[in-house]
DNA sequence: TCGGAAATCAAGACCC
DNA sequence: GGGTCTTGATTTCCGA
């Protein structure tokens, strides 16, 4: 299928529209991949200032369960609340 | 280990940088959490306006590839140049 | 839990095929790792024949990009043809 | 640079040998990934019969990790041996 | 030869 | 529940 062919498949205001969501998304990708490179960068500084990286991440990823397990706790509680509402 | 033992083990300022660096990387774990959700609702948006949200992330994910491929044909032009040096 | 105990679990067939899964997977892994070996030799030839080896695996591994970009583009295709089928 | 202009810095002889190293090690990195599928595969049996993989997994690391320790020791005791000798 | 950086690979999470 | 994405761990490669 040409070019020409495939243009009359698709109005020029929804290619537009493809083109957006296109760029939306890659911008936000981008950034995303830059906070992954921020993240590695601080692992870094924290090997070279004697942690052990390791130790760190595992720390990092106990906080994070921590976090986890007390918005369920919070979720459960809400949940109680609204059943005393009825 | 006791907690009071344990804080023997570790300076002060030791401890303030491990809780810097601990602080650091989990506020760029967080901007990288919304960035996923604010993808993922893009790819919302795509799904209502029509689009097939498949085949979209299909072709963001050539198009990143192809970026790839490009910036790696470069590395390796350079790598070929760099070689003629020696 | 004694030696004894432990055969008691198992059946001596069961036993058998446990040795006989990890005879093939240890088997394999060796060939592989004899593979990993060779490429690494070839390596070394490369270089002893005057060819940059790092820029011979950027060769290699660009030509294995545009593999895998062409097997996706077919596969980006199919989902073209697919979403049209609905 | 032009495609022609590439090949007066090479002679036939040279790009010959180049096309060669590229389609050995290209040809040992196919049969790499081949043992990379079966291995796979083993385990999809491993766990159809019933076995937990990632015990399965556990127990080969161990067992080369052992394997790996003997060969140290061999090592070592060649040293000695060695040491002997003189 | 050692340590760090990067690729690779499997496991787990998460969404559809 | 199937498939994709992400994370975590292992392995591999290169430079000092």
């Amino acid at each position: 299928m040409s070019e020409a062919d495939r243009q009359d498949q698709m109005g020029d205001a929804t290619r537009e529209k493809l083109r957006q969501f296109i760029a939306r998304i890659e911008r936000l990708e981008a950034e995303k991949a830059e906070l992954t490179t921020d993240i590695r960068e601080v692992y870094s500084e924290v090997k070279a200032f004697g942690f052990d990286s390791k130790v760190m991440r595992k720390l990092i990823s106990l906080r994070k369960q921590d976090v986890n397990e007390r918005a369920e706790q919070e979720a459960l509680l809400d949940l109680y609340l609204g059943a005393l509402d009825d």
